[in-house]
Formats: C-alpha cells, sequence, structure tokens
DNA sequence: CTTTTCAAATACCGCTTAGTATCGTAATAC
DNA sequence: GTATTACGATACTAAGCGGTATTTGAAAAG
C-alpha cells in the first residue's frame, strides 16, 4: 500500500478510512450509539475531516450503505454463480450471509439495526427496500436455475421461497446473536435441503 | 376503570403508564432514542416520576420485559394449547407473533431491538436468552403434540424445528418491516404446511 | 386537627452530542 | 516563487441526556 502523495489520493483515502471506522464503530456501539468523534478518531482522524467529505451524520450513513450493499451484491452474485452442488451452494449462501466469511457479526448486527430504523425513517427505508428486493431478485434466478438443473419441484413459486429462504436466514442470524450455542451451523441448509427433496419426492396435488 | 382512591393504588397506575409509555416510545425511537423525559411526558408525569419508580433507565427497561414475557408467554399459550386444526393454528401462531392481535408493529421493533442491543449488553442477552428457550420448548411441545395427533412426519427434531420456525417467523417479519407489500401474509403458514405434508408424504430414508 | 410520610414535581448538575466557525497548512495553479 | 485553494484540526455552541438534590402537596397516621 504504497503512501498517497497527491492530494486526491489523500483524501479518497480519508474517505474511505472514515466509513471502515464507521462501520466498525456503528457495529460496535449501535447506531445511535455511535458519535462522530469516536468514528473520526478510530479513522485516525477528527470530526473535521467527517464534516469535510460528509454533510452530516445521516450523509455518512449512506454513504456507507451504498459502498456495502454495492460489495454485498458483488459477493452475492459470486456465491450464486458457483457450480457446486445445491447443497453446498445453499450452505455456501448461510455462512456468506452470516458474516462468516466477511466481518464477522459486525454487519450482521449493523443490518438488523438498518432494518429496524429503516422501519423508521423513510427515506433509509427506501434504500434497504430496493437492496432486498434486489438480493431477492438474484436469489429468485438462482433458485429457479437450480430447481431446472436438479428437476426439482419447489414447495413454493420461486420468488416466495426466495423470501423464506432470504428470511429464515435473517431470522436464524436473530436467535444465534442472543444464543449461539443453541443454533446448529447446519441447521438451516439441512432444513432446505430436506425439505426441498421431500416436495420434490412428492410434489403437491395441485402441481 | 374507577379512579384510584387509596396511595397505593395511584402509585401502582403510575407504575404501568410509565411502562406503558415507556414501550410506545422505545417503539417509536428505539432504546437509545428514547428519552426518560419523553417516556414520562408521554404517561402524563414527569421525570421524578421514573425515578421514583425505577432505579434507572436499565431498571425501567428490565421491569419492562419481564412484564412483557410474562404477557408473552400467556398469549403463546393460549394459541398454542387451542384445539383448531393444524392449519389454522400454524397461521395463528404466525398473525400472533406479527402482533396484528397485539400493539401492531410496536411490540415488533422493539422486541427486535432487544435482540440487537442483547448482542452488546450480556445483562440483557442472558434474559433474552432465557425467553428465547423458553418460547421455543412451548413451541417443541406443540410440535410434538400435533404432529402426535396428525401422525406427522417432521423434517427435523421437534427441538430443531422449532428453533427453524420461530425464526422464519422473526425473519419474516424483519422483512415485512421495510417491505409490507412484497410479504404475502400467508406466506409463513402456507410455506410450512405444504413442506410438512410433503415431508409425511415421504419420509426421508434415515427415518 | 396536627404531624408524618412519601410519591412526584422542580430545579439543577455534569457531561456528551451533532453541528458550526475559524484557522493553519500543505498540495496545487500560475 | 507566489498566490490560491481546500482538507482537516481546533475551538466553540446550543441542546439534550441520565441522574441527583431539593421541595411540594396530599394521603396516611396519631
Amino acid at each position: 500500500m504504497p503512501k498517497p502523495v497527491t492530494r486526491k489520493e489523500a483524501t479518497a483515502r480519508n474517505r474511505e478510512k472514515l466509513l471502515d471506522a464507521a462501520a466498525k464503530v456503528i457495529g460496535k456501539s449501535g447506531l445511535v450509539g455511535a458519535s462522530l468523534q469516536e468514528i473520526a478518531a478510530t479513522a485516525g482522524l477528527t470530526k473535521g475531516a467527517v464534516y469535510s467529505q460528509f454533510d452530516s451524520k445521516e450523509d455518512l450513513l449512506l454513504a456507507l450503505l451504498d459502498r456495502r450493499f454495492e460489495l454485498g451484491h458483488a459477493q452475492l452474485l459470486e456465491v450464486l454463480s458457483g457450480d457446486t452442488p445445491m447443497a453446498e451452494r445453499i450452505t455456501d449462501l448461510d455462512t456468506w450471509h452470516r458474516g462468516e466469511k466477511n466481518v464477522g457479526r459486525l454487519w450482521a448486527t449493523l443490518e438488523l439495526e438498518l432494518s429496524l430504523t429503516g422501519a423508521r425513517q423513510p427515506k433509509l427505508r427506501k434504500k434497504l427496500r430496493d437492496r432486498q428486493r434486489r438480493s431477492r431478485e438474484y436469489l429468485t434466478q438462482m433458485i429457479e436455475k437450480i430447481a431446472e438443473e436438479h428437476n426439482l419441484t419447489l414447495p413454493l413459486p420461486a420468488g416466495e421461497f426466495a423470501i423464506v429462504l432470504s428470511a429464515l436466514s435473517d431470522g436464524l442470524l436473530v436467535h444465534w446473536l442472543n444464543d449461539p450455542k443453541e443454533i446448529p451451523e447446519d441447521l438451516f441448509a439441512r432444513f432446505i435441503v430436506a425439505t426441498v427433496l421431500a416436495v420434490s419426492a412428492n410434489p403437491p396435488p395441485k402441481a
């Protein structure tokens, strides 16, 4: 990592440092609990830098989300586009979502908190909603593809099944946060695989 | 509702009013964002009343949880102990959880926020964990009972299935908070019924 | 009726916060 | 080399927080 020399490089780097620090501090102290002072200090800068780069605390948060969502979608696509067997890909999806391949439980708590705050802030809610919809779309496509490849019958239309999958993953995460030992790591994968196989072997009468 | 005359009655009523107000304000503004001043004002009292009844903000929160958990468990038991058909009881469970029969999305957001805060506060985490475990126990018992009555095969052991059920319900709630229109009301019930029926009609080879 | 008592109101304190105003300084432009 | 620019540090403000100390007023006790 070469030291930046030009001014543009330096400020761009500082912006990244601030965003990284914001993610870290917010994950630790919560959205409201994270102070700009602490964020700036974590980045090795001062509050002045924050207001030099962003208009307000909210602006910083929105920028953080944009960056995160871009990264998240890229990773999701990578996970989904693999060519591994179904069971493995489902497990991958879950581990990815639990953030074990990422920054630990940090992002997990942050994303949950965002959902909550979104319930109260329309601007944020819109952003989150769009993101969730895009993710579900990707997921729906993957589900359709896998179902076709393996000649599977789904318990629900692919779109709804995608909702169930991401919701279950989210929900397990919530429970896992407060009681890690009681939530088996592979529960998600086992349940999904078992049900899909069963449904495929015995399609519902209406189908 | 007769006006309280004695002193004891009055203070007890005020305590309830404060707890009600706390739930309301916390649901609206979040745990950190809810100020004692606002809570007291919502209850038609002042901060002095809060500190007359509780030692601290944390103490108020814990009292609130105790009351809520007691009420929640009672309602859960009521829902579970019904004698209605399986599908209907599953739907009931979900609607109950979504709080439509209760105070709306207010408690839903509060409970989510608690899970989050619990991830950061050990004392709170312990309380939440115990509560979640108790709920899961009830659920496990109901699952076993229903499975036996209807002669159903479960996709997972009852204990694990209980985890999946509550996690899925929680997760759907998160998604529903930010995108109500995209999450069908009956998705939970349809999915569970479909999978359980399929698994029962075609038990996994190991069984 | 008088005194006691205690829940609740009021006033206050120390502290932290987001946000602003100002200034120094180092990379850029000329 | 000098002037300009703008990033970021510093100092400061106003508001709001949880919590404490004190006072008030009405129910309870005698």
